[in-house]
RNA sequence: GGGCGAGUGGCGGAAUGGCAGACGCGCUAGACUUAGGAUCUAGUGUAGCAAUACGUGGAGGUUCAAGUCCUCUCUCGCCCA
């Protein structure tokens, strides 16, 4: 639009509308190639990871807060100097595209290969993402799970990955195995309805069992984790030292039954003994009189999840075998039962009972009216009849030669007692057990090995790999276990070895472990010789900064973990620990019209905000600003609409103020204010606004901090205080007087701080501005490449503080004064208030509290 | 039951032991408008005309000074049993 204004004419600065310029920077970017890593670089590198998404067809504003975040780290760590090393990928294995196969009648990977289109041109783009895609990985490409086959064989010969017949959890509806960290509360994690069965099947394991100790121990290294992650970890691992105690049974002198405790100091104490139902010496030591309720008791528990078993508020149950077994301390002949709280999986399958001093132990003793003898007490002295167990330490009591000692000491005393009399020994217990990868399903990377009849198990070579998935002749149905088994055309091949007939293993991988090393291979994404070069993976590695999901503190993290350890001992990477720093993002939540509440935001809750929509409406940079600012990001976020909003009109304000500058021709780019000589007051106000702007969102974004929220609230000051000085030119006022040349360098160098300070979180809108404005330095110059401002720390605060004086504590007056009065002289000011003069009325001051440049506090 | 975290205006949230509520949303008023889901300006913790008093889930404590540190307690969330 053209005004006519007297004596000549002005351009009114047009309106923000995101939809005009956000895809014209995108392709620009991308035809600039500025978000491209460099291998081997002299520059300091900074390896910016995020965790890559399933491709399940659709984020919604919920997915996008991650890549928001991660996104942010990168760009300022590239403005900042650092070779950015920041890519994406697709975790493109999984079920929900087998199972889009069985509904739609549509190959997994077809399916897959367009949700990844969708997702990475329609929506990771247009949030404007700064992704290096020449290093796109893709899970179930054979590119890529050729390398997670070759990873297996390594694994396979340093036995690390073995078979073994196992007791598993089975889902009917997936019709395969679930890891133990997939079962929840009882149920698949994919589907809460369906309660998990036990199964006895042949199944891989990869041995993380051998890194338990270093899993744990190397947690201390991780200073950049989130405590509460490094705590689930330790909790999953779950280390407890105790001993282990063998009890003769009666009768039978060659039977000894092995228990392991935590509490061998309750030795004494030992009412009875009691078998998991799965033990095999239930078999042997059942009397004939017990053996039909043990055979019932037993076939019962066999439809017991583990869950129900163990839970502490469910009544114990269990049955007595009729045999009896030799307190080896004191020579107490104990009755030996079976219990389903007794798992056969965790220690040896076989606890001692002591009712006195354990919780549940007290539950079935009282069940079962068997006695409870009580040989700890607080003071040493019995404490009669006990209403509950006493768990805490306290004083041996009834435990013979070891009366008296503190419990703590008598735990030592008395492992090394059975040690010496070879009833026991000092042992470690975990939680952790060994990872369960099998699974019988075909949308994931086939297990390279193949079953000869004359040379048993063998390894497919590695000139053979990738042992590709069939994509003809495959019947999606859902039942019946995996497809893979049913193809004859997959399972017949030849035995590497004697070159005889042979069948393929039909277990594909768990996907958990294709994310176990994609970390690795974006260093290296495009080798097709090797996994990765060690060159490349050792200058990028460790990830400098990682940003995910709290629900994968556990697993994917643990996992990940496991296998830079065991890579790193096969001598292929350096690193001991994959990631360096860790931000766990909280969700993104809104009202769910299903359930009345405020949830996560879900398709399934109802209450998901798309993003194409909203991009075309408001544009990503509203979308990042809002994510960005309306909570730490930490904590939950809750999805506001009118919050959104808030920010596009932020956007606006510096749109219509750095275009008005620029069309009054005030902008001057190479203005670069670093001294407040001759300012006046206002325009110093400035000067050190501008200044502290740079300081404090720099600091923000620090990774001690990662305070977007704060980062964008400083900013909206340094806007604020802009339009104080300069508000004119965004409203298109003329009446007002045209700044002085010194303004326009103080007023452009405010805008240009402004600009390179936002441009991580709002990238179009900044970018449209910096060329606009004329700061860029050719069509083909950018922002997102242009030095992270500095600034002056004297220039950060302002000459005249207000000081608050206080009597007693309380607040009396506020008063201006310059920074940096001595204590001596705060005090004087103080005392010639005419507030606290009045206040004081006379009374002796007892003392004197001064905090230089903040407060006096007067104590009478 | 154990571990961890959180509780601050109408709302989201700020505050190295030193002015509680930055910044934003919402709301109120004014300006500009044919119009406004636009823009600009001012105000906005509670009570009170006011001076002032009271205020960070609750009760104690340490301190000249506590949202912040300590003890107990309530509620919520997550993880583990």
């Amino acid at each position: 639009m053209q005004f006519k204004c007297q004596g000549g004419s002005f351009s009114m600065a047009s309106q923000y509308s995101p939809q005009d310029i956000e895809e014209k920077w995108q392709v620009q970017w991308d035809k600039l190639g500025i978000y491209r890593a460099v291998d081997g670089d002299s520059r300091k590198k900074f390896y910016s990871l995020v965790m890559f998404p399933y491709p399940s067809g659709d984020l919604h504003m919920g997915h996008m807060r991650v890549y928001t975040i991660s996104d942010v780290i990168s760009r300022q760590r590239r403005m900042q100097g650092f070779n950015v090393l920041n890519p994406m990928g697709w975790d493109a294995f999984g079920l929900p595209a087998e199972n889009a196969a069985i509904s739609r009648k549509m190959h997994p990977g077809k399916w897959t290969k367009q949700n990844i289109e969708y997702m990475r041109d329609q929506q990771l783009k247009k949030l404007g993402t700064s992704y290096d895609w020449s290093r796109e990985v893709t899970t179930c490409d054979p590119d890529y799970y050729r390398w997670t086959q070759w990873i297996f064989l390594q694994f396979y010969r340093a036995g690390l990955a073995y078979r073994k017949e196992a007791p598993v959890n089975w889902c009917p509806t997936c019709q395969t195995v679930l890891a133990n960290e997939q079962v929840e509360d009882g149920a698949c994690w994919r589907h809460p309805e369906t309660p998990v069965v036990q199964k006895q099947l042949s199944q891989w394991f990869y041995k993380i069992s051998a890194y338990t100790d270093a899993l744990l121990d190397d947690l201390n290294l991780l200073d950049g984790w989130p405590e509460r992650v490094k705590v689930m970890q330790r909790n999953w691992i779950g280390k407890s030292e105790g001993a282990i105690l063998k009890f003769t049974v009666v009768n039978k002198p060659n039977v000894q039954i092995s228990v392991f405790t935590t509490r061998p100091d309750t030795t004494f104490g030992v009412s009875y003994l009691v078998l998991a139902p799965e033990n095999p010496l239930v078999k042997e030591l059942t009397t004939d009189e017990c053996k039909a309720a043990v055979n019932k008791y037993v076939e019962q528990a066999s439809h017991k999840t583990e869950l129900e078993r163990v839970a502490a508020e469910k009544a114990k149950t269990g049955v007595p075998t009729g045999s009896h077994v030799v307190n080896p301390f004191n020579g107490d002949i104990v009755p030996i039962w079976v219990s389903d709280y007794v798992l056969m999986s965790y220690g040896t399958g076989a606890v001692m009972g002591v009712p006195a001093h354990d919780e549940r132990d007290f539950a079935f003793a009282k069940t079962y009216n068997l006695p409870i003898t009580e040989v700890i007490s607080p003071n040493g002295k019995s404490s009669g009849e006990l209403k509950e167990a006493y768990i805490e330490p306290g004083i041996m009591i009834g435990s013979g030669m070891f009366d008296g000692l503190p419990s703590g000491d008598a735990k030592s005393k008395m492992t090394s007692w059975a040690e010496e009399n070879g009833t026991g020994k000092r042992t470690t217990q975990y939680r952790l057990r060994d990872w369960l990868i099998s699974r019988q399903r075909y949308w994931g990377a086939p297990i390279p090995l193949v079953h000869c009849e004359k040379c048993g198990i063998q390894p497919v070579g590695d000139d053979e790999l990738p042992v590709e998935l069939p994509t003809e002749g495959i019947e999606f149905t859902g039942e019946g276990g995996s497809p893979l088994g049913k193809l004859d055309s997959f399972i017949n091949t030849k035995c590497p070895k004697c070159k005889g007939n042979a069948r393929r293993e039909t277990d594909t991988m768990d996907t958990f472990i294709d994310s176990s090393w994609y970390f690795l291979r974006y260093p290296d994404a495009m080798n097709d010789k090797e996994a990765f070069s060690q060159e490349k993976v050792n200058y990028w590695m460790p990830v400098d900064q990682y940003v995910g999901g709290i629900e994968h503190a556990i697993l994917h993290l643990l996992y990940s973990r496991f296998f830079t350890k065991a890579l790193r001992d096969l001598k292929l990477v350096d690193a001991t620990e994959p990631f360096e720093n860790l931000l766990s993002q909280g969700m993104v939540t809104m009202f769910s019209p299903v359930s009345k509440r405020i949830e996560k935001m879900s398709k399934s809750r109802g209450n998901v905000v798309g993003t194409t929509d909203f991009f075309k409406k408001y544009g990503a940079d509203s979308a990042r600003l809002f994510t960005l600012f309306a909570a730490p990001p930490e904590q939950e976020l809750e999805w506001s609409e009118e919050g959104a909003v808030g920010q596009f009109r932020f956007l606006g304000r510096v749109w219509r103020l750095v275009q008005g500058l620029a069309e009054r021709g005030d902008i001057n780019a190479r203005a670069n204010v670093t001294s407040a000589e001759g300012l006046d007051a206002k325009e110093k106000a400035l000067l050190q606004l501008t200044h502290r702007s740079i300081k404090s969102v720099t600091d923000d974004l620090h990774k001690d901090r990662y305070a977007f929220n704060t980062a964008i609230a400083r900013l909206m000051e340094l806007v604020n205080g802009l339009y104080q000085v300069a508000g004119d030119a965004a409203t298109g006022a003329t009446d007002k007087t045209p700044l002085s040349d010194k303004q326009k360098d103080l007023v452009s160098f405010a805008v240009r701080s402004l600009l390179l300070l936002l441009a991580p979180m709002a990238p179009h809108l900044t970018e449209e501005l910096w060329h606009q404005a004329g700061f860029a330095k050719s069509p083909d110059d950018s922002i997102h490449v242009t030095e992270w401002p500095s600034y002056v720390d004297t220039l950060t605060v302002a000459d005249e503080i207000e000081m608050v004086l206080q009597v007693n504590g309380k607040i009396v007056n506020k008063i201006t004064v310059s920074r940096g009065l001595s204590k001596e002289k705060a005090e004087e000011i103080a005392l010639a208030d005419d507030k606290i003069k009045a206040k004081l009325n006379g009374s002796p001051i007892r003392k004197v509290i001064v905090v230089p440049d903040k407060l006096v506090n007067l104590v009478i």
